[in-house]
DNA sequence: CTAGGGTTAG
């Protein structure tokens, strides 16, 4: 009898993957065994175990008279296996049909399904009725069941009045409190744990992690960390899993991955917790490495792989490697099943400028949520289609079932930043405080920016002061906007003022300080912060940094300094470097530094349009007239089209767009007689057109029409005749201000008497009274 | 032979 139970014993411990279960079980058919009760409910644990659910229910189909332990197995193989709603469903079948009464082994597992789906108060009762609330196991469930919906004071009352507890027990409490995440709390109950003697073990520990990761308590997170070190816990599989993914969220890669290779036995969370690292910390090389090891030591990736993985191939901008990313979640048929990773795609598709396939795979989602909707949006704005961004916004708005969220704001707000769409975004503005979301940092900052970028700086400055500003990012958008508007020294105040609050400055807070610095020609000042950022705070300097300080240099007309540092920087110039400096011989006639800087520009970008226009506007600037005819040639043979110009204007919360020499506006006729009369004022004024940016094989008079039909001196023309007298003009463009444009639209402003501002692909302009206070650099 | 508390997500 007994030699007969351990070879039972052996032979289910043996099977470790399904078919060989299906083989034992052909054989206890075969020899009869399977009618014993015992064994049979035995295979239906089995099969549960080896994931496949629905071979347990067929054997558990099979078997003629149940009792309570074949129930219980069938109940606790459903919620194995995350199957919530079957495994309720069979509770049901059970009390209504069995006859048989629930014991102590019935509970947890039906109220692990109820904490998945639906409130167990119900559960609760019969519990109650029967007296098995303070069995130990029914008690953790009952106290993670209402921890799930948030009933965390039920779930403390229920944890504090039972009569005796086990670590089971203190980790339920303690996870309950963590996943509502309270920290506090949570940390407060670890210490009453251990004063009444118990330790933590792996579990505790994963938790508490957890809740240290998510906020940010980096602190409590290292003791934990060490008492687990001191406890031998740090081999521990769940322990190891908790600590590499505390150590991506607070960016330690190195601890991270200190802990992965110490590991002795790793899963399929491990390597996504390490990938998931890397890519969050925006290395995809490295991510991509560890899940190529991975895939060579054989573990199947799952859902949460790709979604890491659609992020790596999108950093990578790797476009084939996007497809079979794409294909491979298609296959496995995860699109239909979560939504998250139809999101992943859309992303991926968005972020490498495929917006049209991220479209697409959008229309084409079975289900879509207001994250979708955001993803987007984002897609469409960062590839610089701020009018199909606010559309897909308006698409949104007409769903329902959709509830724009704070992801949805900071998504759609830039769009009207880059439009100049002032009145549509005040309406945004309205909606926002609507859903109370107008003092939250990262849509507050958002609405810095937009009324900053639409010309408000006042409207800007106020709001920055009623938003919280206990972290950078409010500071970088007001510094930068402050920037734009030419207002350095202000910015600089404003650097100052933020330190004196003791908000710690990132990256992002010296780029645009530096720009401001650039903006308003504080070489000294801009020289001095790039110092201090990398002594003081530490932090290393990236491409735009490098770029700044070269347009800070090199505008200010020290170009030889300027090419001196960049080849003294310790990384390879891209092309924003050339670029930055290129533009500075542009601004200063410097053409041999000029042809030089293009030279490396076009070794490692030689797609950008707008760096031949500044090469061939050098040449043009000296009379070169060979040259400009050499690099527009050669534009012309690599196939890039001119970028086509436009400048927008705002009106009655409409935004009018022009185009150079565009005919087509309704009002195009009024447009050119305002502007022949304002062309003839100019003149009596002192004005000269100066022909030197167009082509010089047109004819004299030609010259001047091409001028005159510039977009923005359409857009401002249009502004005149639409507009009260005397009240300020507000255009963008998506390009730079051209230099006679500029000069005429000083005169523009004399005679009008208007204020005019123009923000272009750089800064702002302001005319006003002849003048223009970005000094004269355009 | 049946039970609780745990780690990765846009």
């Amino acid at each position: 009898m007994r030699i007969e139970k351990i070879d039972f014993d052996l032979l289910f411990i043996s099977c470790t993957k399904v078919h060989l279960a299906k083989r034992l079980h052909a054989l206890l058919v075969v020899s009869g065994k399977v009618r014993d009760l015992f064994i049979s409910t035995r295979l239906v644990n089995l099969y549960s175990y080896l994931g496949d659910v629905s071979f347990s229910r067929r054997t558990f189909n099979q078997i003629p008279k149940k009792d309570i332990y074949t129930w219980n197995s069938m109940i606790s193989a459903y919620v194995r296996t995350g199957r919530f709603h079957e495994a309720l469903y069979c509770f049901h079948q059970f009390s209504f049909t069995s006859g048989l009464q629930p014991n102590f082994y019935t509970f947890p597992p039906v109220l692990k399904a109820c904490g998945n789906l639906v409130d167990g108060k119900k559960i609760h009762c019969q519990v109650l009725k029967l007296g098995f609330q303070w069995d130990i196991y029914v008690a953790a469930s009952l106290i993670h069941m209402y921890s799930r919906f948030g009933f965390v004071a039920v779930a403390r009352k229920l944890f504090n009045e039972m009569p005796v507890r086990d670590i089971g027990s203190w980790n339920a409490m303690i996870s309950g409190l963590c996943q509502n995440g309270n920290a506090t709390e949570a940390l407060d109950v670890l210490n009453e744990m251990r004063l009444e003697g118990e330790n933590m073990d792996p579990l505790t520990v994963a938790s508490l992690l957890t809740v240290c990761a998510q906020s940010n308590d980096m602190l409590s997170g290292m003791l934990i960390h060490l008492y687990v070190i001191k406890q031998g816990l740090e081999f521990d599989l769940l322990v190891s899993n908790a600590s590499i993914n505390m150590y991506a969220k607070f960016g330690c890669l190195a601890n991270a991955l200190r802990v992965f290779n110490q590991m002795d036995a790793t899963d399929l969370v491990s390597w996504n917790s390490i990938i998931a690292a890397y890519e969050q910390n925006d290395d995809p090389k490295t991510a991509l490495g560890f899940f190529n090891k991975m895939q060579q030591i054989g573990i199947q990736p799952d859902l949460l792989t790709l979604l890491s993985l659609a992020s790596i191939v999108a950093q990578l901008a790797d476009c084939q490697k996007s497809r079979s990313v794409h294909g491979f979640i298609l296959r496995r048929g995860w699109v239909t099943e979560n939504v998250a990773i139809g999101n992943a795609v859309v992303d991926m598709y968005a972020k490498l400028g495929a917006i049209n396939s991220a479209r697409n795979v959008f229309e084409e989602l079975p289900t879509r949520d207001v994250i979708s909707w955001n993803t987007l949006i984002t897609g469409y704005a960062q590839n610089g289609l701020a009018n199909e961004a606010i559309e897909v916004y308006n698409t949104m708005e007409e769903c329902e079932e959709i509830i724009p969220n704070q992801g949805t704001w900071v998504s759609v707000l830039p769009a009207y930043s880059h439009l100049g769409a002032l009145q549509q975004g005040m309406k945004i503005h309205g909606g926002v405080i609507k859903n109370n979301l107008h003092m939250d940092v990262f849509v507050g900052t958002c609405l810095i920016d937009m009324y900053g970028k639409c010309g408000r700086l006042d409207d800007a400055m106020s709001l920055f002061y009623q938003v919280p500003r206990e972290n950078s990012v409010p500071w970088n958008a007001i510094i930068s906007c402050l920037g734009l508007h030419g207002h350095g020294e202000k910015a600089l105040k404003l650097f100052e003022e933020m330190l004196d609050k003791a908000v710690k400055p990132d990256h992002v807070t010296f780029v645009s300080l530096l720009s401001a610095c650039s903006h308003s020609g504080l070489v000294e000042v801009g020289k001095h912060y790039f110092h201090v950022m990398q002594e003081r705070y530490r932090i290393k300097p990236s491409y735009k940094h490098y770029g700044c300080m070269v347009d800070l240099l090199g505008r200010a007309g020290h170009l030889e300094t300027a090419y001196d540092f960049i080849k003294s920087m310790p990384i390879e110039p891209d092309a924003s470097i050339w670029g930055a400096l290129l533009g500075a011989c542009r601004i200063h006639g410097n053409v041999k530094l000029g042809k030089f800087a293009s030279d490396r520009l076009f070794e490692v970008d030689s797609e950008n349009i707008g760096y031949y226009i500044l090469l061939s506007n050098i040449y043009a600037n000296s009379g070169k007239w060979e040259g400009v005819d050499k690099v527009r040639s050669l534009a012309r043979d690599r196939g890039l089209r001119k970028t086509p110009g436009w400048s927008s204007i705002e009106i009655n919360n409409r935004v009018d767009v022009f185009y150079t020499g565009n005919q087509t506006h309704q009002k195009y006729q009024e447009i050119c007689i305002e502007l022949k009369v304002m062309t003839a004022k100019m003149k009596s004024l002192g004005y000269i057109p100066d022909f030197t940016f167009v082509l010089q094989d047109v004819e004299e008079d030609e010259k001047e029409e091409i001028l005159t039909s510039h977009s923005e001196r359409l857009a401002i023309a249009f502004g005149i005749i639409s507009t009260p007298p005397r009240t300020p003009i507000r255009i963008f463009k998506n390009l730079r201000v051209c230099g006679d444009c500029h000069t005429a639209t000083k005169y523009i402003s004399k005679i009008t008497e208007r204020e005019i501002i123009v923000r272009d692909s750089n800064r702002f302009h302001h005319f006003k009274d002849g003048t223009c206070s970005c000094g004269d650099y355009w």
